[in-house]
DNA sequence: AGTTTTGCGTTGCGGTCGCAACGTAACACG
DNA sequence: CGTGTTACGTTGCGACCGCAACGCAAAACT
């Protein structure tokens, strides 16, 4: 990334106007993301933020997949702090919890990603990103149900299916205030007790 | 256009307005919503909206609530469809089945929800009637399992926020088209399974 | 040194927004 | 028959929107 008239890392200014997005959707959602509230936030004149996005749509998608990369570095954070080899149970009930919104930052990062699903679900050409992370988070879910001796009976496929859907409703249900991370915590881990011994 | 300048059903009126409103929510997410698309969806002039609605959340606030009621009419004839005493595995794995989005309506329905439960995550005043929607829909799940005999070691709360977080989860990933119905209703019923004998 | 390229700020245009203000027509009621 | 009330429609204002256009400084290349 050489000889350019100024010296400026493009794509680290495009990743911090996008985490001013992510705060202004955290806090008042993705109807309030405009250039300029989003270029106030950043701290930097609108103008800028054009010149880094060329259209609001290219804006969006970009923070979209910041926000995919940054769980995907903390989920594998969790796991790398249980040491090599952890017990599949261990680290999908880790992974998981670790993703539940049960404190404030968890929550606004949920709430971000919440405000993504209904966008996403709206405009079916910027789900692509999502629908691959999905199916690698399936697979990966399976593979350490396979691994970790399931109960007999139980497929790791749907197994895996039934886990990530209960992961994702507890978030929503967390994030409206249904109930406390508590019995959150508890439904997972009774979940987990049907899947293995 | 007989005559009804003064005497004309002011809830009746309401709803249809807000009707409109979920339409346009459906197809293009709630940041469409404005009060003269939705006008223009209902058929009307915007400031008839405006005469029927004094501000726009209060629009809102109205959809939300026929939201509401036409989910719980939606699984009350769903259940009532049943026959009477039907037996509780089956009631509840028709009453989740029947919300899913499987198909185009419920897809639209399912569009909606899921746009204000971000609308509703930022919004923390306007929470609180899907949080008792949510608590009383866990009371009867959690009735309904107990009622069916569920294998031991099984406690029916607990159970019951699993199957609603199981639905929330299926139902968002469906509408992300992160797999099919097949998918998701095997899922569900392997769950019902690990509950019921 | 001069030219080019890039980074960034400023301005403003056409459009939409929520909403208040006002006008009007048809009824209800005295 | 007049008066008040309700049910709309119309207009327009101030704010905000995305975005194009243009200007300019500074660094890189020749």
């Amino acid at each position: 990334m050489w000889g350019m008239p100024k010296v400026v890392d493009h794509n680290e200014r495009r990743t911090r106007i996008a985490e001013a997005l992510l705060r202004v959707a955290g806090e008042h959602g993705l109807e309030a993301v405009s250039l300029r509230h989003v270029a106030a936030e950043a701290g930097v004149t609108s103008g800028m933020v054009q010149h880094y996005f060329r259209t609001k749509d290219e804006m969006m998608a970009f923070a979209l997949e910041v926000v995919r990369e940054r769980s995907e570095t903390r989920i594998a954070a969790a796991a790398a702090d249980l040491g090599p080899d952890p017990a599949p149970r261990r680290l999908l009930r880790t992974v998981v919890a670790e993703v539940l919104p049960v404190d404030e930052p968890r929550r606004a990062d949920g709430r971000v990603a919440l405000a993504f699903l209904a966008y996403t679900a709206v405009r079916p050409e910027a789900a692509a990103p999502l629908r691959a992370d999905t199916a690698a988070m399936l697979a990966f879910v399976a593979e350490r149900i396979r691994a970790g001796g399931p109960r007999p009976g139980i497929d790791p496929d749907r197994a895996a299916v039934g886990l990530l859907a209960l992961m994702e409703g507890l978030g929503v249900h967390l994030l409206g205030g249904h109930y406390d991370a508590r019995t959150a915590l508890d439904a997972l881990d009774a979940h987990l007790d049907t899947i293995f011994e």
